[in-house]
DNA sequence: TCACCTGTAACCATTGTAGTTACAATTACT
DNA sequence: AGTAATTGTAACTACAATGGTTACAGGTGA
């Protein structure tokens, strides 16, 4: 399976808010940009505010960004959205059998590269920030 | 979601057949190693056969490694099970707004974001070759 | 013929996801 | 105080992928 389109819903809402910090910025307003429901934003941004990437306003609505654009980097999106914990992207078997040679040790062998995998994915997202990405997208505008 | 458990059985099951490559290493028995059931076992299996990497013996019975384990590397194992197309690692979300001035350019720059984590991920599992699994396992085991 | 095995279809339970409706709680404005 | 707007959340639905299971047709060799 693929993962979660909350990653990339979380990272166009992050780019709307900066490029959009003069208005206000409400679950609505957001949700017509995203093309999608209201409350499919509000739980993003639930849970990006609770990784201390924005800010919301209950009842006078609206969100912002907790820190500047330069300072947000993709991995930490990604975090705050996947609900599977860190080292987790590749399944292990669950049960192998410990009679057998294989079984014995696969879970350690596995483990080893899939980590190692998971990483490098993780490094190419940490080397990118908010205000690279929407740096790219205000470039394509012109 | 994580990356389905059919890779980490795919990379048991080689690792299997190259190390008891004298025996007959049918569904069954291989399901009694990595304790699931044979139809599983079967899947998978299959799988790894359209991609040539190993070869069956229908009637007959067992399974046997179509090349040398030095030669068969993880990303082809990935590839083979994997349901996904390369480059959908990552979902992208569907329709964005195109009278959005994030909507109209975010498809391009997220997709060029999310096929660099992809590849950095996959380039790991290339690095990494069926006998140098099987060596780990086998050393484990002293 | 017979025993055994593969390949595959069919079905089921579980899980994660995205969309939707509904509503209490919060805040600003008048 | 009263009203309108908005957030945060719960609850429900629909859908797709997954892994397990049973069943069985067809191949293969003894
Ligand atoms: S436990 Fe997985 S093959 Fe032996
Ligand atoms: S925010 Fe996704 S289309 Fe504008």
């Amino acid at each position: 399976m693929s993962i979660s389109s909350r990653f990339a819903v979380a990272i166009h809402i992050l780019a709307l808010l900066d490029i959009n910090k003069e208005g206000r910025n409400t679950s609505e307003f957001i949700a017509g940009s995203v093309n999608t429901n209201p409350v499919v934003i509000r739980r993003v941004i639930g849970l990006l505010g609770k990784a201390g990437l924005v800010h919301t306003s209950p009842g006078v609505g609206g969100a912002s960004l907790a820190r500047q654009p330069q300072d947000i980097n993709l991995l930490e999106v990604y975090r705050a959205v996947q609900n599977d914990p860190p080292g987790e992207l590749f399944a292990a078997h669950d049960k192998p059998n410990p009679k057998c040679p294989v079984g014995q040790n696969i879970q350690g062998t596995l483990d080893t590269v899939f980590r190692r995998a998971e990483s490098a994915m993780e490094n190419e997202l940490a080397k990118v920030t908010l205000d690279q990405i929407v740096f790219d997208l205000v470039r394509g505008d012109r």
